[in-house]
DNA sequence: CTGAATCCTCGAGGATACTG
DNA sequence: CAGTATCCTCGAGGATTCAG
């Protein structure tokens, strides 16, 4: 917000960076590709994940609810279960994150690789 | 590396994770779709970007270098010259990225609203 | 069970000065 | 011009506790 964005390239650049803002922390990302399968359930989502502390998922969860990705459904039982499921804007957002995911299964081993590589370049 | 990962949900999650690390951070998608058009010098590209430090262009750089995003070109001369250029590997990362930037032109305005609402729905 | 509130750590990212 | 080195800030993310 704070440069001119003269080119093109700039502007779309900076809308890039506001979906990686989006899509780009440590979570969002599996959220939604667990969600894409079916609706879950607080702690079910927390399980199933692994890893995540609750606190960040009730954030990471508020801020897709925010963005519209995913609908939050109470059903007023007691105990109380919450649903968590994608919206289409949640669903449209997993294709292209779903693509990201193709290459890193064909690319990843070859990155892995240069790296090794690089680090004993340097290191002999 | 903490999880048995049983299903392959999570597998797959690890790989779109550890690509993240690699795309997710403030610079790296930038650099890549300005490198994606031509071979770029240094400041050249420390310009082009526009906001990033120096010390951070020198970091995502050597670290999509060390990826084997991009090769560096030193040109003997003086003053040096410094030429990144993507990899095909760079290349085709840039693919999916881009789609990611596709789906942000698409759908970006429509998360802003939601966002709009949602904060209208909780400050009156 | 589903959160909200609090406290803490750690590293990404920036600013600046110096070097070859 | 193209870095390297140093210091600093700030917020993402985790751990824990409390509440409805």
């Amino acid at each position: 917000m704070d440069m001119p964005a003269s080119s093109g390239v700039s502007a779309q650049c900076r809308k890039i960076g506001k979906v990686l803002a989006i899509v780009g922390d440590k979570w969002t990302v599996m959220i939604v590709r667990v969600l894409v399968q079916r609706p879950h359930r607080f702690n079910e989502l927390k399980r199933t994940i692994g890893g995540i502390s609750q606190q960040m998922l009730t954030r990471t969860l508020k801020a897709l609810e925010r963005d519209g990705m995913v609908n939050r459904t109470v059903h007023p039982t007691v105990p109380p279960q919450v649903e968590y499921a994608l919206t289409s804007l949640g669903q449209s957002l997993a294709v292209p994150v779903h693509a990201l995911g193709v290459w890193a299964g064909e690319h990843l081993a070859e990155i892995e690789q240069n790296r090794a590589r690089y680090d004993d370049d340097r290191n002999v």
